[in-house]
DNA sequence: CTAGAGATGGACT
DNA sequence: GTCCATCTCTAGG
């Protein structure tokens, strides 16, 4: 059995958009972001790797399930926009919103492929870390993704489809039929969701590693 | 290869 | 006080 997840109350109240419409949405919108280029400064990278997050309410796993705060504004924003959260007191992780301005969703970028300026990514990763870094490597995973491009608290909010020093392009959008989906990596609730996306085979999709409590 | 634990700060109960 | 949408290193098979 779970320990309460809510505190001993109730979720916030369910918005009009429910779980089976956000579902819907999630099945289309986050693997429709597998392929693509995102652009930031000298480096780009092709995403190979997404996990969407959804409404208040609705996913015990997503940040806006308890309603806005301070914190997650970004995810109520309008879509095309960054939302960089901080965690475990040393990583930075990024989402981009793609649903209306609201809903309060995003779409966690969990690894790419460095396409260009992979020198600059490898200066960024090799910093302060010991042991060389693989090709591979560079943005495998959500925090290393943030730290190959460069993002961090500052580019919270950051428009990525305006003028920015930010942008999401075509790219080769993947094929439907090379993309996979399965449960969220890490996520301690909403287990039961494949709102997973990657694209199958790809050396620079991250392992999944199931959440793992924490002890004392 | 797998399993376990430390790092380290902030959001939230 | 507790829990992290994680990463890295170490020990062991």
């Amino acid at each position: 059995m779970p320990v309460d997840e809510n505190g001993g109350r109730p979720p916030a109240a369910s918005t009009p958009l429910a779980r089976d419409f956000f579902d819907r949405l999630a099945h289309e919108v986050a693997p429709d972001l597998l392929g693509r280029v995102l652009v930031h400064g000298p480096v780009a990278l092709r995403i190979t790797e997404v996990e969407a997050y959804g409404v208040p309410g609705e996913d015990p796993a997503s940040h806006t399930y308890r309603g806005r705060t301070p914190r997650n504004a970004v995810m109520f924003g309008p879509p095309g926009h960054l939302y960089v959260y901080f965690t475990y007191g040393m990583h930075f992780c990024a989402n981009l919103t793609c649903l209306p301005e609201g809903v309060g969703s995003g779409v966690l970028l969990r690894a790419g492929e460095v396409i260009s300026g992979a020198e600059t990514a490898l200066a960024r990763r090799s910093a302060g870390s010991g042991r060389p870094v693989r090709e591979a490597d560079l943005a495998r995973g959500p925090a290393r993704l943030a730290v190959a491009l460069g993002l961090a608290r500052e580019h919270n909010g950051l428009d990525a489809c305006g003028p920015g020093s930010l942008s999401v392009t075509e790219g080769e959008p993947a094929k439907a039929a090379s993309i996979l989906s399965g449960p969220r990596t890490g996520v301690s609730s909403g287990k039961e969701t494949p709102w997973r996306f990657w694209i199958d085979g790809d050396p620079t999709v991250s392992p999944h590693r199931p959440h793992v409590p924490r002890r004392r």
